[in-house]
DNA sequence: TTTCTTAATTGGAATTGTTCTTGATAAAGA
DNA sequence: TCTTTATCAAGAACAATTCCAATTAAGAAA
């Protein structure tokens, strides 16, 4: 199903102090390292593009199809998660803890949500007797609360 | 945002019995019923492909295109659910019910999900207070108790 | 360090699901 | 019936993403 073969596993290693820990499988090149820089400097769910741009101010001569690569590499490496929303282009996450997303419809933002209970969700859920879970995702639209106040665009 | 002007309630007037009822709107043509009817009759989340693939048997010449515009009518007037996961093709769903979207991994098959208490989902996300929620989206990714018990494939 | 092996990067082309455009049709209302 | 408007069909267009082949750079070994 996967196209490329990345292992199952995610390669979190949580290495030396500072320095990103792929897996053992992956390199840390360059342009891994500022594209995850990227996205920890401004947790603002940038898209591939997005990305693109910041990361093209370090690394003039870095090519989109890079940024993607990247972006697949830190996602299978557990780092970064990928963000869908309906067909929208995918948005990226650095934000490891469980949390779900609240996308404004008014201000376009997307913020995370903490999920207080991770336990209560799956309660709320009548999954089949069985089941295995290997991820869940949730996505709320709506608007948030500065855009209620009028604080609008 | 929406590309075209559709209001913004769904238009579901649940008028005549066994009749579709789109909102006032929109005009109940044979290739919107077509499409709804192979919703209703197997519910397998197909995409718009398989829609077409399916409506074209009892009516040869509709086009692609057309299936499109059904499934986003349909899904305007509150009568169909787009369902999209990770980016995967968008899968259509007639269950108006609120709920969960579970996809196995092993077989690929989608079902439904049924929320035991919308209300107990909401309190376990910390939303920031005073924010608005029009829609809530889970989807849920693992393996099937079918697949789980070696039925693969 | 230098070499060696293999993975990663590039740039552009290709793919894919979806949307748009245009003209023809068909339905609804006057 | 006449007019208006929505819908349909076919293909072109589009945008996000992935693939490809050649080049470059990491990390291991010597």
């Amino acid at each position: 199903m996967a196209r490329k073969n990345f292992p199952d596993a995610p390669g979190v290693h949580s290495g030396g102090e500072g320095g990103l820990a792929l897996g053992p499988e992956f390199r840390l090149t360059k342009q891994r390292r500022e594209v995850f820089e990227v996205l920890t400097a401004q947790r603002d769910h940038p898209t591939a593009t997005e990305v693109f741009v910041r990361v093209k101010e370090r690394v003039p001569g870095i090519s989109l199809a890079t940024v993607y690569n990247c972006l697949e590499t830190l996602t299978h490496s557990g780092l970064v998660r990928q963000v869908n929303l309906d067909r929208a282009p995918s948005r990226y996450c650095p934000n490891l803890q469980e949390h779900a997303h609240f996308h404004c419809e008014s201000c376009g933002r997307i913020s995370d949500v903490a999920l207080q209970d991770p336990l209560a969700l799956e309660s709320a859920l009548a999954l089949p007797p069985g089941s295995q879970v290997h991820r869940t995702e949730i996505a709320i639209s709506g608007v948030c609360p500065a855009c209620v106040g009028g604080n609008d665009k």
